[in-house]
DNA sequence: AATACTATCGAAAACGTTTTCGAAATTACC
DNA sequence: GGTAATTTCGAAAACGTTTTCGATAGTATT
């Protein structure tokens, strides 16, 4: 069997391959009759337009690229199951790279992807991206792009973000609120705009309800793990037996802290209150169920991809388009880690 | 700046089309002299060439469709993470579609490969696929394809599974020599193969050991959820208290099982010993820490890519291929949960 | 000097589609 | 009956590449 194109159907009823073409696009120059039997004959044999032609032509692949960090993650599985969601929805297919948190292979990825030729790319970045001139040629080649979560704000492109440093000011007023006097952070790492906030956010808050900053209480992730939970975990009750209270950056992180302080029999919260971020699925099947700042994921996912949408289409018909920014609300869920008399 | 052409590239230089392409691609028959030259100017250009003419021309996209039946799952993430990483170190990108346990919406994303003209497809089946046009048609096509984890043994391509029977038999095994002698078997839906093997490995160890099957002592699953871990473990007490091990469809239900135990304060494993399967990465987190059945998931998602690989060049050259199944090793991951004196 | 062979190149077709533009045929209008 | 407007169609170009096959020129062989 081989395949059925405009050709094989305009020879066997006798007319151009422009009429097939166009009476399978409903143009209005081709009379009913031959627009329903042009239509007959492709249901028939089952007539499916050649994708690379179509591509070729049309100079569009509806096709975009997704690059993440890593795949195997609670947060960006669920961002990924947005922006493939609402990319099917709207015809598009999704192509995913990881990058592993390595600027080389993230910069590979985008070359890759920009000899792909996919009509839009959607980012976010790695810890170690501190160069950016990968990013720069996908704007200089006007390739509609997009930034979610981890993103730098050096690039004028259109983001989808949190509000990274209010939410930790919420996680940490409300520790305060819990009674907590003197609270640790367990940060992420150096570079990410999101960690950098987090801190910011942290480091306000006790400003503000005049408890004075201490940085011996903030402890740096490299690898933002479980292991470097219980580590740090380990450390804040060594050389800091009187805090009361930690904010962790994420999850994992915190389910590894809680760990440690199951295995020692420290009491939380009451003898130490602990917030997370992001309401991973297993922070309420923990014990004691961590309460944590509600992240957004699958939201996240859809509006980037609608703001990547619309400058694809901008694109197409040489609009001009104008980089947008598009913030999500987090919420702080209570759970048992803070909840002190 | 438009784009860069073989045309462009050649007229500049004032020789043919032909002579550009070859050049780049290393043909014997241009001169070493026009060779450089080409190459010189193309790299100083940045030329790449255009992919959606070379897929027209080569009839090939280097791109392959995966669909899962859902991406935010710790088994499915990890043969992602596997397959997207085999695929690019062979040239290869990969579009990820997602099931999400439905046929309805499985069969019109095969649809939607077949018509991008994907090089191969690779598949993991979603729980209620109960009819196989869908599949049959991707064979009558002659797409190369390659299924793993949740196969069905009626589609003659090839395979990449584990041995869940025998898998089942290790874990139900290592129970009864921790000395249980009444056993519980929480089981995955009704349709799934690897359900089913599961379960068939669990009667078949009762039986080898002398130990009445009792169905009663069946539990099914329909949506395979924490929350139906925590629901039959509840069950299971009430209805059968003497019962002293439970062997559980996947850890996640598992998980589910020994929160219940907990908040009732039942002893794991001195009451009631807990194992169950694929070694997610939260069972070491969780108190007791669950015993489970180990599951190559990254290989797997290695070997499946090169299977595909395999059938695609075969398929390219016009070569017969013979469908392979290949199958992987599972270990017992002895924790707490079955570690009993 | 005629022949055979090699090295180097390019014309042209092909992949299958979309879209422009003009031609032909039909209908409407005065 | 003549012109104008409308309807319906198709030729052809274009998208950019790959590859076949023939042509030309130069070199080697008798």
């Amino acid at each position: 069997m081989r395949e059925i194109t405009l050709k094989e159907i305009a020879e066997t009823l006798g007319i151009s391959i422009t009429t097939v073409s166009k009476a399978l696009k409903n143009y209005p120059d081709v009379s009913e009759k031959t627009r329903k039997s042009v239509i007959a004959l492709a249901e028939k044999l089952q007539y499916t337009p050649n994708s690379f032609a179509v591509n070729l032509r049309t100079k569009e692949s509806k096709t975009i690229g997704l690059i993440i960090p890593e795949v195997v993650h609670h947060f960006f599985s669920n961002v990924i199951n947005g922006i493939i969601a609402q990319a099917e929805k709207n015809g598009y297919l999704v192509i995913i790279l990881q990058s592993n948190e390595s600027l080389e292979l993230e910069k590979k990825q985008v070359e890759l992807l920009i000899n792909k030729r996919v009509d839009g790319i959607l980012m976010s970045l790695s810890n170690d991206s501190n160069d950016e001139n990968h990013i720069k040629e996908i704007l200089n080649r006007k390739i509609p792009f997009v930034q979610f979560d981890k993103i730098s704000k050096l690039i004028p492109s259109s983001k989808v973000i949190i509000n990274d440093q209010r939410a930790a000011m919420d996680a940490v007023q409300h520790l305060i609120n819990k009674g907590c006097k003197k609270i640790a952070h367990i940060r992420g790492p150096i570079n990410p705009q999101n960690a950098i906030d987090r801190f910011l956010g942290y480091k306000k808050t006790l400003e503000k309800n005049d408890i004075p900053f201490d940085s011996k209480l903030v402890y740096t992730c490299t690898h933002v793990t479980f292991e470097e939970g219980v580590e740090f975990a380990k450390q804040i009750i060594e050389e800091h037996p009187d805090v009361d209270g930690i904010f962790v950056i994420t999850d994992l992180v915190a389910v590894g802290v809680l760990a440690h302080f199951n295995e020692k029999n420290i009491p939380v919260p009451n003898q130490i209150a602990v917030i997370g971020f992001s309401n991973w699925f297993m922070s309420q099947v923990i014990n004691p169920k961590l309460s944590t700042v509600d992240q957004p994921s699958y939201e996240m996912g859809v509006a980037a991809f609608n703001l990547l949408l619309e400058e694809m289409i901008c694109h197409k018909d040489a609009l001009p388009f104008k980089p947008r920014t598009v913030e999500l609300g987090t919420n702080i869920i209570e759970r048992e880690s803070t909840l002190r008399k």
